[in-house]
DNA sequence: TGACATACATCAAAACCTAATGTATAATGA
DNA sequence: TCATTATACATTAGGTTTTGATGTATGTCA
């Protein structure tokens, strides 16, 4: 997963993938382009990260795949997400505003005061 | 560097570096305490993490380090942002805010929507 | 005297990502 | 028809970065 110059993003493809997998189950590769979707790519999914990272949270039992099989077409790897992931999802996200505030202080006085601030 | 979960944060190193730089020359240790001090250390700076991103900032002319002797206590060696750094400093911030719109517009779906915004 | 803060630094192991590569089918368009 | 692109899986070498431990040394405070 890339963005303009490949410095942050590192250890974010969990959240993201729980974050896509919570609406529906998907595909690798459907979850790829769901998450480059909803950013409008300003973050880019590659197959190296989002390979390993699904097999690690299925491994963590935060995910649950089967194989689907189509008339036409490769076979597909549905990945759920289980109550586990669910909770898993929630604490994650608390941690990237906990993370993303933390870093907005450090850099805010620079900037004149940057604050996230619930919709 | 560390934070909660340990799952996000890998990269930051630099740009909170050279954000808290922009003030003033500060010497590594302070520049960790510095940077704890504005989060409430929601982030904690390892040295392990920390002299290796100075010295890569240096190698690369970000910053300009010089040794400092006092009359009492160890000698430190002091860090200076450079142009190449200030302008570096400018390019991270914008990185981030885009960065961090991407994984807030990933998960906002779920979340019911968050923005950063300019306080 | 013991503990803690200051201040530097290194290193092995682990974690994670990038970019390339590989297999295959299907659709699209020149 | 032929080339390209999209779909869909997956692996791997190499590189970067972080974690956590360890080490040296001085100064302060109880």
């Amino acid at each position: 997963m890339t963005n303009d110059d490949g410095e942050l993003k590192k250890g974010s493809m969990p959240i993201l993938i729980l974050a896509v997998l919570q609406d529906s189950p998907r595909h690798g590769y459907a979850i790829a382009r769901e998450i480059e979707r909803r950013c409008a790519d300003a973050l880019k999914v590659g197959e190296g990260a989002l390979y390993p990272a699904l097999r690690a949270l299925e491994r963590e039992g935060m995910v649950e795949s089967a194989w689907e099989t189509q008339p036409s077409g490769p076979a597909r790897r549905i990945y759920t997400l289980t109550d586990a992931g669910h909770a898993k999802l929630a604490a994650s996200l608390k941690s990237w505003q906990r993370f993303s505030n933390a870093v907005n202080a450090v850099v805010g006085d620079t900037l004149g005061g940057l604050d996230v601030q619930p919709a």
